[in-house]
DNA sequence: GTCTATAGCTTGATAGAC
DNA sequence: GTCTATCAAGCTATAGAC
């Protein structure tokens, strides 16, 4: 880990980072984070100035490394089917494999960071807002692939199933241990592994049956529900 | 709405509601809760005890009444098909619509309690403790479900594609408006029919493509990423 | 049931010495 | 860059009058 040798600003990053993902923005004081970190009170307004911009430093910190990352995977394996799209499953792939890696190899930083991301996505008002604003320039360029590889599909019908990818993906960063008590041990969170074998068929699946050119065709009129 | 004519106590109820459901536990005080509800602050302590205890009593008020229509739902779809498990699409709608409905048409206050459970669901500490005391009674009656109507599926198989379900419903009900600005208008996420009839058949693609006996039958080690 | 008053503490933020 | 000292404001919770 090396953590002894880092400076105080970054220090003041990792100890807010874990805090936020345990207790929110609201829950974590910055005496706390001080703590965390074992510096004084006063260095994190000097470092970074309100409570806020703290919480913005900490999310734009691996924001740009993962967008990077997640970026080069979709190119390549573009590259690799050119000049045919690449099927559905190596584009989600492509979305969640730096995400899914970092969260169970990047040791603890990551995790905590990730946690922090479920619980923002979620968050009403900064679900919409903060997503938006350091993730959402990447999703449009997985929209656009998605969007080739699925001709004549309906654009809402695209958006609602991104949508749904968001939401499973997040839910599984946010490592409550929820599923790990459901299964009585059976499944444990924190082996992503695991997740990345399923979630990549499962997603794939989903958009191949949402995002089709007979949904796109149907009247306006909504299908209707069971009942 | 008759707002006017409600007690106090379901007045606090209703305002701590709607309080946790935009700023969270922590960034919701007791005062604004009092302020909200047009009541004393001491009223709160006398009517609920400590915060937590209202916000136990907030999470209650509604799983109760959300969980005795979705168990009926999904023994009316057991008995239209007896002997036989009803098929997938069925037993996802009973899990959801229930819980569609109310957030659409329920009124403000169902709103506020689906957005209080994204966030719980997907928080760590309480996401675990919290939704497994209020919903996972229910959760298992859905998986001895889905369990019969996917006949050799692997165990594990069927707990993670649930947690796929719970990640991609509850972010639904978090309301971020990420999906509004992300569509620039075209897609709505306060229009839950929208949801509805396009989550039922990704979810169930993605169960029916997981759940499967070939991929039970397939040796311990994982199938290995892409790269 | 409702309200006033207040105790006792923690919070975010900053001014100023070193 | 770092730390001490401090402030005004807000917090939860309760005791006690009505």
């Amino acid at each position: 880990m090396k953590a002894e040798r880092k400076n105080n600003r970054e220090r003041i990053l990792d100890a807010a980072e874990r805090q936020f993902a345990k207790l929110g923005f609201f829950g974590t004081s910055l005496r706390d984070i001080a703590r965390t970190a074992g510096v004084d009170v006063a260095l994190i307004s000097y470092h970074f100035g309100k409570k806020q911009e703290l919480f913005d430093a900490v999310m734009l910190r691996r924001a740009e490394i993962l967008n990077a990352e997640r970026q080069q995977m979709l190119e390549a394996a573009q590259r690799r089917h050119a000049p045919n799209p690449p099927p559905i499953e190596e584009i989600i792939d492509a979305f969640t494999h730096a995400l899914l890696n970092r969260s169970t190899k990047g040791g603890e930083g990551w995790r905590s960071y990730f946690a922090l991301i479920a619980q923002v996505n979620n968050h009403p008002q900064w679900g919409g807002a903060v997503m938006n604003q350091y993730f959402d320039p990447l999703v449009y360029k997985f929209l656009d692939a998605l969007r080739d590889a699925l001709p004549g599909c309906d654009e809402r019908d695209l958006f609602w199933c991104y949508h749904f990818l968001s939401g499973a993906l997040t839910l599984t960063f946010a490592e409550t241990g929820r599923i790990d008590k459901l299964s009585d041990g059976l499944c444990n969170s924190e082996d992503l592994d695991d997740v990345h074998e399923r979630l990549v068929p499962f997603i794939s699946a989903g958009f191949k049956s949402v995002c089709t050119p007979e949904r796109a065709a149907r009247p306006g009129a909504r299908r209707g529900g069971r009942r």
